[in-house]
DNA sequence: CATTACGATGCACAGATTGTGCATAATGCT
DNA sequence: AGCATTATGCACAATCTGTGCATCGTAATG
């Protein structure tokens, strides 16, 4: 884990909220000058602290207008099955996320999708027919009470 | 929705990428001069089609070794617990994600947290005494597959 | 205590980037 | 065709970027 003072966690706190800040405007606000924070910007990247710049696209603009979590069970656990598995979520680009857990479900997928229809696609056509997978069982998102909220730096110690 | 061309759809693309190319980079991807690169970014960003750039922090660097999925079951579904969970859920800064969701559980959490003990705190101090909460089952990550994976915007007409 | 070594800092500056005005080209409409 | 509207590239002034450099503070060493 790496060292970080006050003004580097400043400063990730401000890049996390908006990753276009100049260095001269990263400086006004955590009190160092521009080159300083260019020079420490890029540690932060070289380190991988900052792992990359991103902007986030509105996808209800877009018309994703639906966003659905689907928790799958594999047919068996072993290797070649979860290869399989993981395989066929590479290849769908609705699935935005994908995690394996502790717990019922092996595996937690979060697709972003066009309408029901599209949903009804993934799970019937997609997910059900493949080899790999027992068992899916999808929730749709009624409401969004937080999304990419910031890491709480402020729990850093030092 | 917004009407978009490949011009447009190109460019979202290379930002959802990479947040901080320049409109000169920019203009060398997508086939277009750096200007109107700037005014089309502008534009975007006018129409909310481009809600924000974000730096991307390694949360493991950072010390944040779990992420944790929270199911929660509310005691009643009445408007004043409801709007007492979310007070709580925007109260506590390791919730980084919260959906209401169709299904068993009425919501969905992501947390990110330090260790087991972070994780046991949450839920045993913070979210099941909670009055509003009936019900809480958590699930730890074992694995990534896919995180922040982009909009498919390949799939838009036009 | 003096000295040395080292990292952090601000300043200066050349080179790159940004957004706007403007003339021109492309597109759509009647 | 004729006209209006929009998109485009170019030019350019203002801004921003990263690097060299001298200085400052701090910690370690003699």
């Amino acid at each position: 884990m790496v060292q970080l003072d006050t003004f580097d966690l400043k400063l990730l706190a401000a890049l996390q909220d908006d990753g276009r800040l100049t260095n001269q405007q990263l400086a006004d606000l955590i009190g160092l000058s521009a080159s300083q924070c260019s020079r420490r910007r890029m540690r932060l990247e070289e380190e991988k602290v900052i792992s990359g710049y991103h902007a986030d696209l509105a996808g209800e603009v877009l018309g994703f207008e639906l966003i659905a979590f689907i928790q799958i069970t594999l047919a068996t656990h072993s290797p070649d099955n979860a290869k399989k598995f993981r395989e066929l979520v590479g290849r769908v680009d609705a699935i935005q996320e994908a995690y394996s857990l502790t717990g019922d479900a092996d595996y937690l997928l979060k697709a972003v999708l066009r309408n029901l229809k599209s949903l009804s696609d993934i799970v019937n056509n997609v997910l059900m027919p493949h080899q790999s997978v027992a068992h899916v069982r999808s929730s749709i998102v009624l409401d969004k009470l937080k999304e990419r909220a910031k890491l709480p730096l402020s729990t850093i110690q030092k």
